[in-house]
Formats: structure tokens, C-alpha cells, sequence
DNA sequence: GTGTTCGCCAATGCATGCAATCGCGAAGGG
DNA sequence: CCCTTCGCGATTGCATGCATTGGCGAACAC
């Protein structure tokens, strides 16, 4: 009936849990589940074209990790918008930032600290063409391979998750944005970086950081509105 | 049918699911699994009494928590005994407690730091009584309740994960440490927060933690012996 | 004798089925 | 009229079964 071996139909690499893990977890990030909407396993199931056993299996990945809530006996809930959750996750992202810069400093070589300025000459010129999307990706991109050159893979490991979580407020956030000072705060970040200049690093750092978490209560009043808009629904059927 | 309100027969509160996931967690922090080595899902879930549904659901959790590995197609696999792991997980423990004291200097509520002397008084004046399983329990519970002071709920949910993946080499570092000196070391701490003196407390804690992870590198080699120890294999059948 | 390939067994990947539980509405009592 | 209780439909919890894939050894070719 299917799994018709159609050739180069490039079977996904991956396997159904891992292509439904991030077809959820781009939902979750998205909004497009409602704040604590009840996510019925069958009719997702059923949508997704999968059965229940591997959906469970992402559901459950994404509870783990901060994006679904779990109720035994109920099942999973899309994640409140908590604005003390997403501080909570600014002031972790802070501080690990900040521990991970000094790492670096002690740390980093020279061709990598040049290479995260080619990216970010590479990136940076283009003035207001990029959607707050790409935006936000590119910002964290950039942070991820500053942290990547404190060698703490564990550290690494938990900005991911913080950037993917507080990912939508920062979509919101990003529209009003001077991309251009962020731009300069970047390179003043890996300037400082190459010139082993801790405290500049620091300082610079933790101002662009606050910048962000100063706004982010007031970003998610705003953006509530957008939250229970219409999400597309990818109408695939 | 059944299901006799038979009262104290203890219907466990948990789940299957849960109830696997802490024995598989506790297998895994004593690495009664062997580094690298295969779990096979068929006779673990043998072993433990379920399906491999619930089987598998707690082995991801493990996973996505750091505590087993996962190749698609090949399995669980128990985590290897990295020191550069343990190394960075130790860092980015002392990251978040650094960034967490200074928070719990603006936040903290006189009366539970008072509560937090309390329970160092109560645990502080046993000699050495305890096992080195009970003195990591106890320094535990000091740290997460020292960050729960700090207000913020993902540090605090970042610092857990970590403790529990670390406690193996803590168990073993334990032994060697001088009690009453880490006694010594919290109350300052403590203390230094009741005071909101902040640098006291940064460089105490600073020190408290740096001290161990500078042990650490051998402490991993000293404990490989006991990790190919026999693990005791709850015979139960 | 060494390297390669084929084939079988075991283990995983996922789907399905059934029992237990939860939620919600209707019916009955106060 | 409101509160409580019963019961049924919907949903989750878990077990089982089958298809698929990977591992490993034997046989064969070179």
C-alpha cells in the first residue's frame, strides 16, 4: 500500500520519530499549538500520518526538554507563555554567555575567532532585506559559535535548548531591533575576544544580553496577540 | 473487573513509566551499566517486568537527559565515562552557582536563608557517620537549595541534571574530601549571602567548587577500578 | 590464507489492540 | 435551583505482533 521502494524518493534519513520530533518541535516553537492546549495523541497522530507509538516518543522528548507539559493521566499540554519562564531562560542564556566568553578568552584559536569575524562580515553588510526569522537564526548562530570556541560542549548543549525555547519571543522581539548595533556589538564581542580583553568581552556581553531581557516582559504582552492568531495550518490534506 | 480498592496494596502513585525511568536513572548514575555498553531492550524489559513500550520511553528520557546514548538502528548504549564530559558539565555547574549567588544576593528572603543555616546546622555536626552516598545527598540538597534562592526555575532544572550526571565521580571523590571543612565552606557562603556581600560569596564558592573539579581528572582515573567492579546485579530472579 | 559475500538470527521500529482512566454531561436528590 | 453522583464516550497506558534492519558467522572466491 505504501513504502513503495520508489527509488530515489530519498528516503529520509531519519527515522519517523526523528522527522516527527522536529515537525513537533517546530510547532511547539512556533505557537502554533495554543498555551496549554491539550494535544489529542490520536488526531496529531492521524495528521501527522504516523502512528501513536513514535509520536509518544517525541512528545515525550519535547516534554524533557521544556516544550510540552506532561499530566499523567491527561497527557500533553502545549508550555504556558510563562514571562517568568522565558526570564528565567534570558538570565541561564546570560549567564552561561558570560561564563563561556571568559573560556573563551583562555581558550579560543586565533583562526577561529577569524573565522567567526568572516561570518560575521559575511552576514552583517545586509541591511533590512532578512526576515525576523533569518535574523533570529543568524543571531544564534552567531552566539553558538562563540560558546562552541569554550570548547563546553555541555554548555553548548544547554543554549540550544534556551535559544529554541525562547526562540518565538525573540521573532517578536527581533522586528524592532537596530540590526545594524547588533551587528557592532557582535564584533566588538569577538574583537575583544581576539584581543584576550576580558572585561571588555564581559561588559559588552552582559549590556547586549540585558538589552533583550529588558524588553522581553513588554515583547510578550505584545506579543500575545500574534500567539492566538491563526497559525498556518499546513493543510496537507 | 478487579482493580479491589484492596487499600494498602500501595497502588504505586507513579506510572510504569516513571517507575522504570528512576530504576533505569539509578542503574545508570552507578553505571551498573558498563561504559559503552548495549542495553537490550528485550531483556531489560524482561528484567524490570513491562513491555518494551514504557521500557522505551524511559530509556529516551535517558537519553535526551545525557545519561545513556542513542544510534538509530543499533540502540541504547550507556554512556562512556568521558572526563572531558564530567569536565564540562563541572564548568557549567560552577557557571550557573556563580550566576545564581548573585542573583540569590538581590532575591533571597532573610528567613529562608536563616532556613538554609538551619539545615546546615542539622546535618553539619556529624562526624563522619555518614557514607560518601548520604555526604553527596546532603551537598546536593545544600547547592539546589542554595540556587533555589536565586528565584530562577531553569537554573535550577540545568543544575539537577548535571548533579545527578556527576554523582558517580562524586561518590568516589566524596571519600577523600574533608567534611568539615565543606561544612565550613557552605556557611560561609551562607553567611556572605545573609550579609549580601557579594564578592565573600563568589570567591568562596568559587574556590568550594574549583576544588573539586581540580581533583576531578584523577578522581576519573582512580574510579575506573570500581566502575568494572561487579556491579551489583539485583539478582531478583 | 585472506578478503568478500551471502544468509540467518536477533534486535529494533513501528503499528495495532485492549484495558484502565479521565472528563463531561445527564439524571437524581436535597 | 444548585450540588452530587452515576455512567458513557473519549483518550491515554501499556502490551503484543509483525516488518525491517543490523550483526555476525560460514561459505565461497581469489
Amino acid at each position: 500500500m505504501h513504502a513503495i521502494a520508489k527509488g530515489p524518493v530519498e528516503l529520509n534519513s531519519d527515522s519517523i520519530v526523528d522527522r516527527v520530533y522536529e515537525q513537533l518541535k517546530a510547532m511547539a516553537i512556533s505557537y502554533e499549538f495554543k498555551p496549554g492546549e491539550r494535544l489529542n495523541e490520536g488526531e496529531l497522530a492521524k495528521r501527522l500520518g504516523v502512528s501513536r507509538t513514535p509520536l509518544r516518543e517525541a512528545l515525550n522528548r519535547l516534554n524533557t526538554e521544556g516544550f510540552l507539559r506532561f499530566t499523567p493521566g491527561k497527557g500533553f499540554f502545549c508550555r504556558e507563555l510563562d514571562a517568568h519562564e522565558i526570564f528565567d531562560l534570558y538570565e541561564l542564556r546570560k549567564s552561561i554567555e558570560i561564563a563561556s566568553i571568559r573560556l573563551a578568552i583562555k581558550r579560543a584559536r586565533d583562526e577561529d575567532i577569524d573565522a567567526l569575524l568572516a561570518f560575521l562580515q559575511a552576514t552583517g553588510p545586509d541591511p533590512g532585506e532578512r526576515s525576523s526569522v533569518e535574523l533570529v537564526e543568524l543571531d544564534e548562530t552567531f552566539h553558538e559559535r562563540l560558546m562552541g570556541m569554550s570548547g563546553n560542549t555541555e554548555m553548548l548543549r544547554v543554549l540550544r535548548n534556551v535559544n529554541a525555547r525562547i526562540r518565538f519571543v525573540r521573532w517578536i522581539d527581533m522586528d524592532r531591533i537596530n540590526r545594524s548595533n547588533t551587528q557592532a556589538e557582535h564584533r566588538a564581542v569577538v574583537e575583544g575576544l581576539k584581543a584576550r580583553d576580558e572585561e571588555r568581552c564581559v561588559s559588552v556581553l552582559e549590556k547586549h544580553i540585558d538589552r533583550r531581557l529588558d524588553r522581553i516582559t513588554s515583547a510578550i504582552k505584545e506579543g500575545y496577540a500574534q500567539i492566538y492568531m491563526p497559525a498556518a495550518r499546513a493543510g496537507a490534506n
